[in-house]
DNA sequence: TCTTCATAGTTTTTT
DNA sequence: ACTATGAAGA
């Protein structure tokens, strides 16, 4: 928006202007929540800039692609797109993933390696703990995963890991960690893959090892700027101060009551012990609050001054007093979304604001149905961000292991994927030969594959020519790579392996949206192609198409339409973000703070910093709601409010009942959604001592005549005969052909038309009775 | 070897 | 309510 000549220092309050002002040494910004912390950044680049550094000698490191897109967008205007595209601007992965690509040699790496996803490594520690013979009950693959991931991120190796960690894991007879840890990395050597701890530990061994690496990006790095730093762990701790060295031209900038990420290894005494590394250190601390109202500053900190251990910093705003934060209570999470959809309606109408203006913040992605259902049924528009990424599709991570593997025949967790992927009779069996004449040669399942006369596989001459076409395949794709771009590739792969095919054959509304998927995938790459072309890159590699792909956790979201929406997401999704209005929802024991995180004070301190960070995204009004009863696991569970509602400041909040919030509902209950059954089973709930109700309570629905209700009603048998129409939240509309059993319990058997005919357990299955 | 069905276990947050 | 796994049938 500002012109080139504007002065960007003038538009600073004179903390920002002298953390921005200055750059002669270490700095640490001390940035709460809405203090202009992203203003710094991109000023400082700017600074640093208009003094005649050259773009490529400054390194901005941040935490989410999100941020760093922010981040970019809000320079490129100030100094131009082209100087803003040659900043080494990106996340700590992004940045030094290409890094170990262009020198992946040094740390024996073959520079096509994959990234291992959470998936990838998952499966591939529940191989090594079935190959060990080890008990699958004793040894969680994730909790085995989140130990290694830890080590890693402390910079461990196996070996010091069970020098360190040995004698606890004996005692908890968990003795093999340390052995399946071990056997961990030989796999992902073997299969030159990396995890995404990988890179970050990986960098710092290339940095430490290799004296003219590590000068090389000295000398290039005049400046590094580095996003949310107490969201560091050690490891990336420690790639800045081995980059930074000998000068420390560096500048941090972060808030201790906003680490929310201590289960990644963040540790928040990379912050606080920032001095004892950087000798000379200044310090900035922004403390006025431009984002909200008083209301909303003071509410969040009352509830943040509960925790013990931070920095200390007194966050003020001068903006308006604004309202107070409304706690709301429901009686159950589909009233709590209902409440919220009305509210946004309400508001929305009342404010003549748009949907953007407004997010719904969660504890877990879980959460996001029952909202959607809400917001749907309002017509609202939403969009989601995060969540299950495009990415994670079944069909799109096929088709990526084939791409993977062609890059990188050694992945072995992509080829386990697909070698029989489309049915090509390669069965478990023959997959575990393959997988034991690997590991007993210490090579990847392609070495075997690939050298048959070496390595003597024992499999008949039928299994071995089915062995032979897959091998052959992947060589020819392999071949094909060294000739066309990537989206040609991609279309020689969908071809010849006929993923598409194979879901073309049924007509099953999944394979239809499977196939879906796979044609946006398909575009997405050609979009990638289609846009380095035109940047003048006339050879697009797959390995640039697989490398963005792995780091891209959050879909770009490409809102096509510049349809207006509320964004709905996780409380940690939000970070960095700032909406009008917010509404953090299941602000309950359990959930918020979740259940996973109670038992230590730090836990709950850590929880009560995602509160913090929630409340603190809104710029003039706040509300959180509570449900008392709330579905989980396939029950309705009863909650309590959250701790955290106690520790605020009554001063700064106003409680209602969902009773008495808009009354509009009760003359005008919304089409759709039957408040009516809602009271009438959450009264039932509420009195009495009936702590779980999980069972379908029958008589409380008024069935014949009834209105469309929200799809919220399970029923008996009783109720329910061949041809009653119903409509289910999912299927849609559909008339019951028979009732029947599965496994003892009461189930029926219903023609949903389209979506085909489907079995559903009374038990679970939540649908209105429309007509009988 | 592949498919179908039944049962058990499961949900925190993300690069 | 969903997925991952295991057993039985084709």
């Amino acid at each position: 928006m500002e012109s080139p000549d504007y002065n960007y220092l003038d538009s600073l309050n004179p903390q920002q202007r002298a953390a921005v002002e200055y750059c002669d040494g270490p700095s640490l910004v001390i940035a709460g929540a809405g203090s202009g912390k992203t203003r710094v950044l991109t000023y400082k680049i700017v600074h640093l800039l208009r003094h005649g550094l050259s773009p490529d000698r400054i390194l901005a490191l941040t935490f989410t692609n999100k941020a760093a897109r922010e981040m970019k967008n809000r320079i490129a205007p100030l100094v131009g797109h082209h100087t803003a595209s040659r900043l080494w601007m990106g996340t700590f992965h992004s940045i030094f993933l290409r890094m170990l690509r262009r020198h992946a040699d040094r740390i024996g790496f073959k520079s096509g390696f994959t990234i291992y996803d959470a998936a990838d490594t998952k499966s591939l520690i529940k191989l090594i703990i079935r190959e060990l013979a080890l008990d699958d009950k004793l040894y969680k693959a994730s909790s085995i995963a989140s130990t290694i991931s830890n080590a890693k991120n402390a910079m461990m190796t196996p070996e010091q890991y069970a020098a360190n960690y040995g004698d606890q894991d004996r005692k908890a007879r968990r003795a093999m960690t340390s052995r399946i840890f071990e056997m961990y990395c030989q796999r992902c050597k073997a299969a030159n893959a990396m995890d995404f701890d990988d890179i970050l530990f990986y960098t710092n061994i290339l940095l430490k090892d290799n004296e003219d690496v590590r000068d090389y990006y000295r000398e290039q790095f005049r400046y590094i700027l580095v996003d949310e730093y107490q969201d560091t762990n050690f490891a990336q701790h420690l790639i800045v101060s081995q980059i930074s060295r000998p000068k420390n031209m560096l500048c941090v900038v972060g808030d201790d009551a906003q680490s929310i990420y201590s289960f990644r290894g963040a540790n928040i005494s990379n912050i606080i012990s920032l001095e004892k590394v950087y000798p000379g250190l200044q310090t900035f601390k922004l403390e006025r609050n431009y984002r909200s109202t008083k209301n909303i500053v003071n509410a969040a900190g009352s509830l943040i001054s509960a925790n013990t251990r931070q920095l200390h910093k007194e966050v003020y705003s001068e903006n308006e007093s604004g309202s107070p934060v409304e706690i709301i209570s429901t009686y159950s999470d589909i009233e709590e979304a209902y409440v919220v959809a009305n509210r946004i309606n309400a508001r929305k109408l009342s404010e003549h604001d748009s949907y953007e203006d407004y997010a719904v913040l969660y504890r877990t992605n879980a959460q996001s149905r029952v909202i959607e259902e809400a917001l749907r049924k309002r017509n609202i528009n939403y969009r989601i961000v995060g969540g299950t990424a495009f990415y994670q599709r079944k069909e799109v991570k096929d088709a990526l292991a084939y791409f993977r593997l062609t890059i990188n025949p050694d992945d072995d967790e992509a080829l386990r994927r697909i070698i029989n992927y489309p049915a090509r009779g390669i069965g478990e069996t023959t997959l575990k030969k393959l997988q034991s004449a690997a590991s007993d040669a210490d090579v990847s399942m392609w070495q075997i594959l690939d050298n048959p006369d070496k390595y003597k596989l024992p499999v008949n001459s039928g299994t071995m020519k089915k062995l032979n076409a897959f091998h052959d395949m992947i060589s020819d794709f392999i071949g094909d790579d060294g000739k066309s771009n990537a989206y040609e590739l991609g279309q020689l792969i969908f071809n010849r392996t006929g993923i598409l095919l194979v879901l073309a054959h049924d007509n099953t509304p999944e394979s239809i949206s499977r196939q879906e998927n796979l044609s946006e995938m398909l575009a997405g790459l050609k979009e990638f192609v289609d846009i380095r072309l035109e940047e003048g890159d006339s050879n697009v590699k797959m390995t640039d198409f697989l490398s963005e792909v792995q780091l891209a956790t959050d879909q770009d979201e490409k809102d096509k339409d510049d349809e207006k929406r509320v964004t709905l997401m996780t409380a940690h999704a939000a970070k960095g973000l700032e909406f009008k209005h917010v509404y953090i929802v299941g602000v309950e024991e359990e959930l918020f703070p979740s259940s996973m995180a109670m038992s230590s004070l730090a836990d709950i301190e850590e929880e009560r910093r995602l509160l913090y960070v929630a409340i603190t995204r809104a710029k003039e009004s706040c509300v959180m709601t509570y449900a008392k009863s709330r579905f989980r696991n396939g029950q309705i569970k009863m909650m309590n409010p959250s701790r955290f509602i106690a520790d605020i400041n009554p001063k700064y909040l106003k409680f209602a009942d969902s009773d008495d919030s808009p009354r509009e509902k009760r003359h005008s209950p919304p089409e759709n959604i039957s408040l009516h059954s809602l009271h009438e089973t959450s009264a039932h709930r509420h009195t009495g001592t009936n702590p779980i109700v999980n069972a379908p309570r029958p008589g409380l629905r008024k069935v014949s005549g009834a209105a469309p209700a929200g799809i919220v009603a399970q029923h008996t048998k009783d109720e329910l005969a061949a041809g009653v129409k119903i409509e289910h939240g999912k299927f849609g509309i559909g008339i019951i052909l028979s009732l029947g059993s599965i496994s003892g319990e009461d189930s029926i058997s219903v023609d949903f038309g389209v979506m085909g005919i489907r079995k559903l357990m009374l038990k679970y299955a939540r649908f209105n009775i429309l007509e009988s």
